[in-house]
DNA sequence: TGGGGATGTATCGGCTCGATACATCGACGC
DNA sequence: GCGTCGATGTATCGAGCCGATACATCCCCA
């Protein structure tokens, strides 16, 4: 399929057209400032995909005061698109698989300013109990293994499960302040549907 | 090209391998569960691979006792070959970019037992700079931003960056500890070539 | 005046994943 | 005996995404 690009990327580039417009080279440079320690997007993903937004109309080409373009160089800067911002939003009420796996849990969280506070909640808790279902499943691979592992392999698997404890830990925190936050303002708590 | 699938997954095949002839299933049980911290293999790429490594000689298709055959079940164990061996200790002396990106070194370092002091060292030196890379990156980066943060946003950064810096530390603590060992055994300091 | 580095758009090859399909085995109840 | 259910087991397909690369312009500085 010539750019359905699916996954990801999508959320990003449309949460970062919301703020503002931008190009391409830009686009990218923010993204990676704002997510480059968990993952880095590339060229040969994102001009696919901004082709694909626009085939969708869900981004549009601004064209500025003519005085902006330099000679004859294009610098083409795409604007989100009154659809595409519908599709954020659809993107951002979405609570999934695809909102707390790795790759696409930092996206989603980078743009949690624009996400509803029970979708907030439930995404963290995805995240957690994805989390916890990959620390036991190690854990429990672990204890039922026969042979004695040497100290690289050991070494790799505690440093493994300290990290993923620790983001946990960090995703408990979390899960309480929202809890709370969410608890303040409307002392609402016969609502806890699902 | 049918079936070069180059990168990560040779290694982490052949070095299963190495221990004990496995089949698909189990191999990837056990990668799964020696890795799945940091990565899960699936079927999609896993039997790719073993088809080219087949192709390539690296490994073979061990032919048991046919009282193990159940039915006409076959199932298929593959066993390391003489090449393979040689085609692994080939991949464990390379000290790279390709061993110490965040998809392969957790790799590499699973296998380390079997890589010599130099490599290692070598290995978790070029991880380190990677990362330190980033960290300046995403921080001056982080120090050019004119508009002011979110909370989320910052809260991501924050957690980013102090994951990073983590795993920075535990690297410290590992070349520190192969140098010491590195030094006692062979008082040899003048052979630091290159 | 010319070289180097940042800016900028774009594509191609190919690895890898998630979903899926299909088949067998052993255990369990009835 | 018989159905079925979950674990075991091999295999493929569509599609997303990356790394490398190409090419062009801009701007600074010597």
């Amino acid at each position: 399929m010539a750019g359905g690009q699916g996954r990801v990327l999508e959320l990003a580039v449309l949460g970062s057209l919301h703020e503002t417009p931008l190009h391409g080279y830009e686009l990218r440079k923010r993204l990676n400032a704002l997510l480059g320690m968990f993952r880095a997007f590339s060229y040969g993903s994102l001009y696919p995909c901004l082709r694909s937004l626009l085939a969708q109309g869900l981004i549009a080409e601004e064209q500025p005061a003519p005085a902006t373009m330099v000679g004859g160089r294009s610098k083409i800067v795409y604007k989100l698109t009154a659809e595409g911002k519908e599709r954020l939003q659809e993107l951002l009420t979405q609570a999934g698989p695809a909102a707390w796996e790795d790759e696409s849990f930092g996206v989603h969280f980078a743009f949690f300013r624009h996400t509803e506070a029970e979708v907030r909640l439930r995404i963290l808790e995805g995240r957690r109990s994805r989390l916890e279902e990959r620390l036991d499943a190690v854990r429990t691979a672990l204890a039922r293994t026969r042979e004695r592992l040497d100290s690289y392999t050991l070494e790799l698997q505690r440093h493994g499960l300290e990290s993923v404890e620790r983001e946990v830990r960090w995703l408990n925190e979390l899960i309480a302040t929202e809890r709370r936050a969410s608890e303040g303002p409307e002392r609402d708590t016969t609502s806890t549907d699902e």
